[in-house]
DNA sequence: AATGAATGAGAATTCATTCAT
DNA sequence: TATGAATGAATTCTCATTCAT
């Protein structure tokens, strides 16, 4: 790559990361390109000329967004740590800002551009799956996961956590009950009726 | 109430599902006054003589949907219907076209204005605990809740499980999985290691 | 026609005639909304009220200035004075300021929206042919028009000349020669071999 | 001529082919330089540096436009065909695509640029004039045109004629007529009361 | 000489809101 | 009360032109 490209490039993500930016602040629909074009330092045309109208920022940005969230699962998953405590990072660890935006960058995407949509949530599916599986695998080794339950539930519900717990809300509300909400997790609203291996 | 007060109520009524209709099919930030006005079958000027501007507007079509959704919720803690039958429907029930639309309130309220949307999350609550209280009541008593775990924790799970599967993709997703899925509501991905007594 | 109306379509006029003003001016491409908008002392989304969008607007004026030229056809066809007169006054008179517009017109309906374009073209030669006929009837009857030569050929040949004798440079450079070029019209090239008959 | 000058000058001509080709296609007003540099193969800086700006861009496309329309006519009137087959070929055949071109050009310089317009108008007249002469001189000598005529005259007359066919609409309706219409050419609208000697 | 990157100025268009009746 | 008409402000996007290498 030569220095073109690579200052090209720079420019580039720094426009996705102002974007990104404002987005999580003030909501998608309600920056415009001028904001962000003055947050990145640069002239509104040089954010046409990078991605054409406003809809390929925002579909960038998203992919921008979801690549960063899909490393920090595999990085989760990759960690030496016990089961158990990875769950609760995924689960508790309302990651950084993040907050509200996916829901938004959701229904953004789906509203104006259901097939593109649809072929991200694909992509990202495909590529974090494996790692899934390997979680859910580690999980029915150890114990912790019924082994008769299917990954495909699994994975829901999973996710539905992790998710809930992002919102900015429910986070402030779980604060005193984290522990609690972890055991639900395991045990589900019927509970455990036995002693409790599992040391939460 | 006068026949004035009441037609006039009526078109309030009228103005308010007509928004409500088109925020559902488009999202709250994409439709216009006048789009609506034109819904409504009024002119965009009686629209600002009932409701001032549009974010009050937007803030009163909220109050209908809160309003739908917690009378909903009422009738059904009233019904009398096994509790896992409650909780079925509570959680797979994906409620008509409601599907996004929460999350696009949610959403709107936040960001503009936070003040008044604690406020209307505070009244939701508020009237929902009650019956909320009396659900989990019930789940208790006939052992199909941990006694253990606190009202508060119950309640986000239940919610977090109700607003999941109310998405559109989910929902999808989840057909061919209900039954394991509502089990695991009740045992948590540890699993039930004894008798099942459920029968769900 | 209520009050409303009848300043309403005052207001519609207004706008197209200070935009038929600013074309002939400036050229349709050249000119903007924003300067009709305050030429017609209205606002830009008036304009947009009115005419939806650019496109519609141009497409107002290109049909205000046809109906204006058929007009004025029907009455020269309609006038108590000799053929020759009228002839002269249809090929000579540069109406105007009229010039180059028509060419301008044509171009950019061409170009743009060749559909809406033929569709003008065709209602206009429908409104007009009728008075073409009477006026060719009529030179034919006082023997000013070859009797052997096919209405199609001499309605093109007539425009033809009107046409041409309508931009600016070539009124310049005919002034002296109006005379001449009117026989020109009559004889063509080859010239009239005999007694001259017709006292142009 | 060095190499340098001549690769040079080669792409001076490329670019202004490439604009030529997309005026005609588009219209002048319609076409970006950047949508030049694209189709020309160079970049859009390229272009400045031979042309300085937009509008030197399009005058000398018009004077390429200018000049091959003349070595044209030039070459037409050193043919050695008979004087009526010279007039027919000036008059019906509408020249390749060069269609509406002709107008637009002349609007556009019309309308920004008038001096030079002139100054383009002047050099072609003088350039063309001595063989316009010539092929009047033929006519009149050959008895195809009135010798009492001016030459301003015939030349305005002949112009009118070629200008008139070019149009593409024109020539369509022409199609079954080009015969008469030829014939009207040499005698009018009053036409040949004699033996017709011309054959046409 | 040639070009990728960048931009200021301005274009069409949309929208929430107010005016006047 | 109800509404047709009107608008200021903002938004997305385009384009001729210049910068920097």
């Amino acid at each position: 790559m030569d220095g073109f490209k690579r200052r090209s490039e720079k420019k580039k993500l720094d426009i996705i990361q102002a974007s990104f930016l404002l987005f999580m602040e003030y909501g998608i629909q309600k920056v415009s390109i001028s904001e962000i074009a003055k947050k990145a330092h640069v002239s509104q045309v040089t954010i046409y000329n990078y991605f054409e109208n406003k809809h390929n920022l925002i579909y960038e940005t998203y992919k921008f967004y979801i690549d960063n969230e899909v490393s920090d699962f595999i990085k989760l998953v990759k960690e030496d740590i016990p089961f158990p405590e990875k769950i609760k990072k995924l689960i508790l660890q309302s990651r950084q800002a993040s907050a509200q935006i996916h829901e938004e960058f959701y229904q953004y995407m789906i509203q104006d551009y259901s097939k593109e949509h649809n072929y991200l949530e694909l992509s990202y599916t495909e590529q974090v799956l494996p790692y899934f599986d390997e979680l859910i695998h580690e999980g029915k080794k150890n114990g912790f996961i019924d082994k008769q339950l299917s990954n495909q539930v699994i994975m829901m519900y999973i996710q539905m956590f992790a998710e809930y717990t992002k919102k900015e809300e429910v986070s402030m509300a779980l604060l005193p009950n984290s522990e609690e909400f972890s055991k639900v997790f395991f045990y589900g609203l019927f509970g455990y009726k036995d002693t409790n291996k599992l040391n939460l």
